[in-house]
DNA sequence: CCTAAAATCTCTTATAATGAGATTATTGCG
DNA sequence: CGCAATAATCTCATTATAAGAGATTTTAGG
């Protein structure tokens, strides 16, 4: 389901066979790659598409698109809105229920949200580890007024702040580099060092300490506390705390590091329950 | 894509069509609604499947389940756990990310949710209903300890409750009846009326009273106050307060049931925000 | 290193997905 | 209420392609 950026479905060149003029923006796409690409449109910039927009976009045909539509619908992944167009549906909310409910990780790391967020005045998370992205998958905030916010579901860079560290410290040297080549400059702009061999130091420096500390890096004037949950010594998220800056002196960040690391580490014992 | 009950993948009698032999469960299942169904085995009783269980459970060869799977990795709609297993990924967390984001009726209910609960120890939740489910899809709880959870995506019965009766209230008589008599057990046994007649004399009741009161009818001990969301006159959701019985008495409840109806009526106002 | 299990690939065949256009259903409006 | 305009579905011939059997490769485990 790769987006190729070289063609749009529209301009690509007429050969006999019509099929495969229609999708060249799909590689080896099958019909079920085809189907799931409609969901692939609905973002938050354009939460709601009509079906002439859909077919437009994709370069479907009609009767295509329309069965594609049914069968999403039936399924519950879209739901039709008012004015004929069609938003996410129910299932969705469904399935991340679910997995909200079935996450081991998450059974395991709730309590330590809420012991540490009731301890500080902060936002405790838990960022998943996807190999390529990052989520956060479960927060709890007790500040009054947060630096800033970390729903469930939220997207997270890799290149900066406490929880890429945090990870990207405990992967193995071939898991790292081409990371540490692909967010060179976040790096650099972080102050983790300007050359590969300056970001590896840095990143072992977090590996010994266990723990990852950043100040204002996401956000301005937010301080964040990250450590690995490690599954067989392999990272799969992160435990975070993060806290206003002002709130905070250099004796309470050692304090909360700790306690941030050795929360990770409990976490990381229940074993049986990470991913792959 | 229905389970019929009927018939096992497997048991089916052999006809000289091998490929509709192998999918009786499906009824008119395209590739597409194939490969969609191996979501729908991901449950909270059984989160995890491993790639044998599933061809197994689905009655699919081994090369088709795993191109299926194939797509749904890179899709993120699963993901690999460890020892070969499978469940829901992160795509799932995403799209409800943006569901959440993107719903107009959350951010309407948003500040209602906010007031309401801060000004009574309860939950206050919304309701969407999609004419056969109803799921929490927004709730915030100030009680310290809440007699009942009611987290986003949390499904509910459309028979018993508060909710299920606002809602059911303020449908046209056409799109009532299948439900009073599909639900006419459960409305029984919570004193709704015996007969179909006497049901629509109660929802006649909750409808000039714009607002629907249960006591203890889906929780032991805990009041639902819920006052229907209507798009254009037609109800898509319901905003709900419950709270403890014991701390409630009766001139509390009326003063609440009229604060809910008054903030339904307002979210109502919001125009262009809800489903078709 | 070797074995066993897991995952992918190859290739043929028959299925069923597709698209053009016709048809039917819905909606909006005078 | 009926008509026009739009939206959604249906029909059916065509052939691309999904499926399956079995071979092959990859991965994991001792």
């Amino acid at each position: 389901m790769q987006l190729s950026p070289f063609c749009s479905p529209r301009e690509c060149g007429n050969t006999a066979n019509t099929r495969s003029r229609i999708y060249p923006h799909l590689v080896k796409a099958n019909s079920q790659d085809r189907v799931l690409a409609v969901l692939d449109l609905f973002t938050e910039a354009r939460p709601q598409w009509s079906p002439d927009e859909l077919m437009k976009e994709l370069g479907y045909t009609r009767p295509t698109l329309y069965r594609y539509l049914k069968s999403l619908k039936e399924s519950g992944f879209v739901m039709p809105m008012r004015g004929g167009r069609f938003a996410l549906g129910p299932r969705v909310v469904e399935m991340d229920y679910l997995s909200r409910r079935s996450d081991p990780l998450i059974a395991a790391a709730t309590p330590h949200l809420e012991r540490l967020s009731a301890m500080h005045p902060c936002t405790a998370l838990v960022v998943r580890w996807y190999g390529e992205k990052m989520l956060c998958v479960a927060s709890i905030a007790s500040a009054v007024n947060p630096v800033s916010s970390y729903p469930r579901g939220r997207p997270m860079a890799m290149g900066r702040g406490a929880i890429a560290r945090s990870i990207m410290a405990f992967l193995p040297r071939q898991r790292v580099m081409p990371l540490v080549t692909r967010y060179a400059a976040d790096l650099r702009s972080v102050g983790a060092g300007s050359t590969p061999d300056e970001i590896l130091a840095t990143l072992k420096r977090v590996r010994r300490a266990g723990v990852a500390v950043a100040f204002g890096e996401v956000t301005p004037g937010a301080i964040g506390i990250a450590a690995p949950i490690l599954d067989a010594s392999y990272p799969v998220a992160s435990l975070c705390i993060t806290i206003a800056g002002q709130d905070t002196k250099g004796e309470l960040i050692d304090r909360i590091s700790a306690e941030v690391r050795e929360a990770a580490r409990q976490i990381s014992l229940t074993t049986d329950n990470n991913p792959e």
